[in-house]
DNA sequence: GTCTATAGCGGGATAGAC
DNA sequence: GTCTATCCCGCTATAGAC
């Protein structure tokens, strides 16, 4: 097999991903980049044309690894609640390995309504695996193993309550006055609080 | 009273802060916040030394007006459960005010960590308004009127379920797959979800 | 206090040699 | 494919006239 092809290109990628969604340098200049990754500056604008479309490839890949696990899981014909812990590990691990990938998300996307001249970064279509998930909820409301609501609510509760606090840490800590490893011990406990929110029947149920 | 003086001063300030909070033009240039104002370009160096210290000056304010109202709520002698409804309508008015305000702070923070040449942002003590209500929280967890946890559980659940659905708003509205009017009519219900989450015992109980 | 003019840098992109 | 050299632009900041 062919392992000798767009090494370069994929370095290219890599690096920009780790520099922007690991070390959280959200600024990083193509200068940047082709720094941490060892190679000649022009070779960004090689390969990719311009650094809009590095960023476009980079979210790209990121979203493609993001949901490539995730997606197998809320498709998958696990028990909900079996299906949701997965779902919460999966994401959370990626929230530990990318822990600015949300926030570099959330600016990218602001800038995209008012600039107008940058590619696309996602797909159109919504995705299948969060429709599905979605109906797998308003079953369960139907059957009333989680409260009644709007499904979408029970998906947005879920998100924020993992996301939110991994990109706001530094916020955070100030607010709250504790330090890193009390901050830590908290992300740790998260999953359990979590659970214990969205299925307050079972909040004492073992996880495993 | 006097009116005359610093009035330019205060209305770049008050233009930066609709440019970058309200309109969520987070990387506006100096120019851009000049001409928005409809000054000349230079005022922002006369009145401040550099954009960086026009930032320090903007979050600032925004945070002073932002604790102004929540902090005498946090401290005030209602009960718990009230006092809680009224910091969330309270946060919930500034969020709808200064939509991009969490999103810029994230970023700002992020990037304080990194470059180190910026002036401080935040007064460096823990603001006690916020103490005081760890506390209460604690005293509730006792009494069994909320789960039992760390305390700041409790504020971080609250402060996420509040922001992260609007700051995200542009994400979720694509992978949830649904439209403004749609996410508008979700953001207005997500008061009493959040209730409900919070106060588990207490879902059918009326708001006011 | 407000303006014009200008300095200066940093970043993105391209041409062209190898 | 990879490099050097260069261009060009946008942005911040400052000097200096009024």
């Amino acid at each position: 097999m062919p392992v000798k092809d767009c090494q370069t290109e994929k370095l290219i990628i890599d690096t920009a991903m780790n520099v922007f969604f690991a070390e959280g340098r959200l600024y990083a200049t193509t200068q940047d980049i082709a720094d941490a990754a060892g190679v000649n500056r022009t070779l960004i604008n090689y390969y990719f044309r311009s650094k809009d479309e590095l960023l476009a490839k980079v979210i790209q890949k990121a979203h493609e690894q993001f949901v490539s696990n995730s997606d197998a899981i809320l498709i998958s014909d696990l028990p909900f609640r079996e299906k949701t812990e997965q779902f919460m590990d999966d994401f959370m691990d990626k929230l530990r390995r990318f822990p600015y990938l949300e926030s570099f998300l959330t600016v990218d996307i602001i800038q995209q309504r008012l600039s107008k001249n940058s590619v696309d970064r996602f797909p159109k279509e919504p995705p299948q695996p969060i429709q599905q998930y979605l109906k797998e909820i308003g079953n369960e409301m139907e059957a009333g193993t989680i409260p009644k609501s709007n499904p979408v609510h029970f998906m947005i509760n879920l998100v924020s309550l993992m996301i939110y606090p991994i990109i706001m840490r530094p916020l955070q800590m100030r607010l709250l006055n504790i330090n890193d490893t009390e901050y830590d011990q908290v992300v740790n406990e998260r999953k359990q609080i979590i659970l214990g929110l969205l299925f307050p029947e079972t909040i004492n149920a073992n996880t495993k």
